[in-house]
DNA sequence: GTCCAGGATCGGA
DNA sequence: TCCGATCATGGA
């Protein structure tokens, strides 16, 4: 059963790969070309946690599917090559969802001067963007991701973009809408593996399509009062909550504290300022870094 | 077999 | 308010 789901979205990944590797070669396929910053890193961002839809090439190239396209996007120096989508607005579509038009490098300057020992490791951090990404398929993501593993997350959603069947432009699976969630019984997501997370999904789906928990909304609200929301619904912890205003809604000053984060706030990092720093979930990137790599 | 995964809920102190 | 047990699941 599992490997019958997980089959279609890989292959479909796969020829996605093909094309685009011929595509470059060949030289005889549009790209969407894209400037960033030489520090910039298209791995870190997309690879590193905050989207789960997103796999790395054997040429170093990253695929993946966002708002119902799929594509693959090369980093060469200064500039990405977005190839797969010819639509007239694929430009700004991903120079938007790479979140390209925020200066990552004063948010990491005025990081450091807040805590200077973070300095390496925001350094090494510095190629990373939060991503602008589509609020639903945020939300039920992290409500995926508690108490699990990243492949383990991963495999859950192909596995539920697979399960819900609507094909991207590009050839994948787009992440299904709220309502085509909400139609979905319990014993269907279980049996994709989501366990006792099968209920919350149901839950924050129907809360969704049903209009009284508007994602949007809480784009704009004062944030303690957008977390309140948040934390009604069932399945919804604070954590998940903060990983789904800074990555899903692009609440900057949202910082989302795990297990890891938390040791560090209350210990080395005891009275950090960069909880209360305006772009703290940036920071948030560091301070995990630092934890990881120990300085 | 046990432990863990970038948690959340629930019931009992 | 705080703390521990419990919740599915698969990989190490």
């Amino acid at each position: 059963m599992s490997n019958l789901l997980f089959a279609a979205p890989s292959s479909e990944i796969g020829a996605v790969q093909n094309d685009s590797f011929t595509d470059q070669e060949t030289n005889n396929a549009p790209a969407v070309v894209i400037d960033c910053r030489s520090d910039f890193s298209i791995k870190e961002t997309l690879l590193g946690g905050q989207a789960f839809r997103w796999r790395e090439n054997e040429d170093g190239s990253v695929s993946g599917t966002a708002f119902c396209r799929t594509v693959t996007i090369y980093q060469e120096g200064e500039r990405l090559l977005v190839y797969g989508d010819l639509s007239h607005d694929a430009h700004e579509l991903w120079s938007g969802y790479l979140d390209m038009s925020t200066d990552y490098e004063q948010i990491m300057h005025e990081a450091v001067l807040l805590e200077p020992r973070l300095e390496h490791a925001a350094r090494r951090r510095a190629g990373i963007h939060i991503l602008r990404q589509e609020p639903w398929e945020a939300l039920c993501s992290f409500i995926i991701s508690q108490n699990n593993n990243i492949p383990r997350i991963r495999r859950i959603i192909e596995a539920l973009c697979a399960l819900c069947g609507a094909e991207a432009q590009g050839g994948s699976y787009s992440f299904p809408d709220c309502h085509t969630v909400a139609s979905l019984t319990a014993e269907q997501l279980t049996g994709i593996g989501c366990g006792y997370r099968a209920d919350y999904i149901l839950a924050a789906a129907a809360l969704v399509c049903g209009g009284s928990l508007e994602l949007e909304a809480l784009r704009t609200m004062p944030i303690d009062a957008a977390r309140e929301q948040l934390l009604k619904v069932k399945g919804i912890g604070p954590k998940v909550a903060d990983c789904f205003l800074l990555y899903g809604l692009h609440r900057l000053e949202c910082f989302p504290k795990d297990v890891w984060i938390k040791r560090a706030i209350e210990g080395e990092f005891k009275g950090t300022p960069l909880q209360n720093f305006r772009y703290a979930g940036v920071a948030q990137q560091y301070i995990f870094e630092y934890i990881q790599h120990n300085n």
